[in-house]
DNA sequence: ACTTGTTACTATGATAATCATAGTTATACA
DNA sequence: TGTATAACTATGATTATCATAGTAACAAGT
């Protein structure tokens, strides 16, 4: 990530975000946290990054106070990254911007990746941000993700994430 | 901007998204872009960025359909960038942002950097992504802008934007 | 005791992206 | 002829990222 001009940083909210996330690896990061996929190996595999990468990210993030680095056992001590409640916040950036990829990125005749569903009154949310079924704004937590079956979604769906809590 | 996974990219829209806005120049582009800032030396300026920067992110911009480069003036030609209807659906992940940048990054004490106008009802909409006041989804071109009078959002004020849309 | 396996990294040298600084092109205007 | 403006391009230095390999700490099997 390139260094950030002071200038902007200062004073404007878009590039404190770009501060934060305006970077791929990041992105794609947070989309796994967001599954629930929180140990190092599972997110390089399904990132596809570098571990010094992911190193970097992952210690980004945490300085940043949007995930928080916690062991889940002794001897040996494993850690795993679990989103704050600043980073759950984010929630609305990444599906806005999948939002905006499905409607406008998607191969013609493709299905979505994934088709989300309201727990609270069980309907499909398309690519809404808020229930088309009772006009709830959607956010983190009320969520249920099916991935479609469709080329490489079902490798994703073999980690048993999108339960999206 | 590092090269994209194949795997990720194929089915991913949030992999899809970071493709085409995963990176701070870009972000500060659009962002300039949305305040209706539309040409190369004035960009240039507003994010800091270097002008071999601003070539290479405009014209993969242009190529993704998000912007178009179009004349303004002949002898010499001139162009200028314009959002497509692609780019403006963008708003929703800047705004996203936005919202984000200024609940979580915001120095204590520190107004919001630009308070946003519902056209429709002229209530103040806050960090919400419907209207406070008459409950509409907000969408580009719903808002105003009017920036706070402090540090150097003075600066950007002086380019008469913030009209958005 | 020794090897193999797992998780979470770190080290190294090569390649690619970005940087600061300067220069170019085409035209208008004085 | 000389200066100004807009929109870039060129060059060499610096920084980030890459692919590949290796390490540390422990568990469990033989």
């Amino acid at each position: 990530m390139p260094k950030p001009t002071v200038i902007d940083t200062e004073f404007c909210p878009i590039a404190k975000s770009a501060d934060v996330m305006g970077d791929r690896w990041t992105l794609l990061i947070l989309r796994e946290l967001f599954f629930g996929v929180t140990r190092f190996e599972a997110i390089q595999v399904q990132t596809g990054a570098r571990p010094q990468m992911l190193t970097d990210r992952l210690r980004r993030l945490q300085h940043m106070g949007v995930i928080l680095r916690s062991p889940y056992q002794q001897a040996p001590v494993r850690h795993e990254y679990v989103l704050t409640d600043k980073g759950k916040d984010l929630f609305s950036v990444l599906y806005a911007m999948r939002n905006w990829a499905e409607r406008w990125q998607r191969d013609e005749g493709t299905p979505l990746a994934i088709t989300y569903t309201h727990r609270a009154c069980g309907h499909d949310v398309g690519l809404e941000t808020t229930c088309p079924n009772c006009g709830k704004i959607l956010e983190y937590g009320d969520l249920k993700g099916t991935p479609s079956l469709h080329g490489q979604s079902a490798r994703i769906a073999k980690t048993d994430a999108f339960n999206m809590r």
